[in-house]
DNA sequence: AGGCGCTTGTGAAGAGGTGCACAAATCGCG
DNA sequence: CGCGATTTGTGCACCTCTTCACAAGCGCCT
């Protein structure tokens, strides 16, 4: 299930804060799902709530992440350290959420030897030395579009089995291998057309504008997170 | 729905290359998905193909686009210039999408004035008078998450309906408010929950592993792409 | 020990998305 | 002009996900 990730940090969060055991309502309100769903989410894992009391929370962060794979640290290669992959290199949240980013590699010469958080940028020809070296689990992809493809590709070559695309295109990968991918131009795109319906219906609010506006409801974005709380 | 900004990306691509028309079926597996899907998509925004012949590509960018709200550039003020802030204020890929970033905010005084890409770095709170300059129709949240919802409220009260949110955390808005989050650290995990299963699947073929792991096939992971062509 | 309130786990109903398969429609060509 | 090849649009069945509602279980208080 792709929401346990949340739970999970919901879970980290409530440990911080003191909390050792919550309810499904607790929880759930605080990744802001249905109590209900949470606890069929929950209860496909095996039962570790006590009924009455609710969940232990150590006890689920431990077994979510053994779920998740998580129990080691994970480590992860990252292939074009650009604008946006320096971002990712400089950046220190990971480790607390299980993955360590463990290489650097990058194809334009001038990059390569510069340091990043105490990590050399390499040169993305090393890649098979690098995995080698290190158990790679997981490939970040944060090339230029047209480059996206042949990395995907390198990389399956080399045995990595799991790539998070930043660039914006589809790529194609062998079966077995999966793919994720971030596309923040769609991100904004599906807001655009949240604002551009939001827009139309106040502004003709009998008539209704064109066919998809005059639709009911909440359509089918995946993933929003609409008016949670106050 | 959510895939119309994957196939305006193809319709986009597909342009570039010199296609007047595509069929049902090739721009189906140039995003990967079923053509049946795709066809009934389309439908849902009037009848724009040609029995025979397919959809016209100008056509049907247009009218994607005009459902989506892009037929204007659409301004998206950006809070946190830190690390990832940089990032996405240095990134020329927006524009070409439909977006522009017309306004940098910053809380920290030692980053406000900083020029980049042609923007100065502006106060946050000059938030106000910021979107009374420009019409600002979405907000990017790139702050440390302990600070996101606090600049989210900044956001809601100036009248911004529409937020996008890198921090690490849900956020509490009022009902006709939308929020997409993006959480690089829950792609991560979801790779590796699926590393981890496909781990224990190939160590115990016969008897499954946990109980997760020993469930059905895909599971439901929202947005994969797996096993994409060859 | 017994009862009471609270919370989990789950059956069943409902809703929505997916994909097949086919009729309707269009084009090109003989 | 008619016919076949091709492709769209969609009715229908299937299946998954969601949500409600409630029985079963647990702890605490008396
Ligand atoms: N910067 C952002 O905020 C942002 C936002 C959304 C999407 N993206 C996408 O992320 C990707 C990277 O963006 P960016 O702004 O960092 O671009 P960038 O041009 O700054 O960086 C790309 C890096 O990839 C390296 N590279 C190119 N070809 C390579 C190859 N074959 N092997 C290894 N490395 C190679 C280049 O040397 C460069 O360092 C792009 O696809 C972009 O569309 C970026
Ligand atoms: N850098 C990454 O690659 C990355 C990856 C995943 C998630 N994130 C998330 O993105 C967010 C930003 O990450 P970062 O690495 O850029 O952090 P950062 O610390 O480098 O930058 C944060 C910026 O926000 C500013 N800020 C703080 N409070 C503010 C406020 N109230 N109003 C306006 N600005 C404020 C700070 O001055 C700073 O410039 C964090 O929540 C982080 O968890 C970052």
């Amino acid at each position: 299930m792709s929401r346990l990730p949340e739970y999970l940090r919901a879970l980290h969060a409530l440990a911080e804060t003191g909390h050792e055991t919550v309810s499904s309502e607790g929880l759930a309100s605080a990744v802001g799902v249905n109590s209900a769903k949470l606890r069929k989410d929950l209860s496909h894992l095996g039962s570790y709530g006590t009924r009455g009391v609710g969940y232990d929370v150590a006890l689920l962060i431990d077994q979510i992440e053994s779920v998740l794979g998580l129990t080691q640290c994970r480590a992860v290669a990252l292939v074009g350290v650009g604008n946006l992959g320096h971002a990712l290199a400089g950046y220190d949240g990971f480790a607390s959420r299980g993955f360590r980013i463990a290489a650097l590699l990058d194809a334009d010469p001038s990059r390569v030897g510069e340091r990043i958080n105490g990590l050399v940028v390499r040169h993305v020809d090393e890649l098979s030395r690098v995995v080698a070296e290190e158990t790679i689990s997981i490939g970040v992809i944060a090339t230029p579009a047209p480059a996206a493809q042949a990395v995907a590709d390198e990389l399956v070559a080399v045995g990595v089995t799991s790539i998070l695309n930043f660039a914006p295109c589809v790529l194609s990968v062998p079966e077995g291998v999966d793919v994720r991918k971030v596309d923040l131009a769609i991100e904004l795109q599906i807001l655009s057309f949240h604002e551009h319906r939001k827009a139309s219906l106040t502004a003709l609010p009998a008539t209704g504008g064109s066919a998809l506006t005059a639709l009911p409801g909440g359509l089918a974005t995946t993933d929003t997170q609409e008016a949670i709380g106050t």
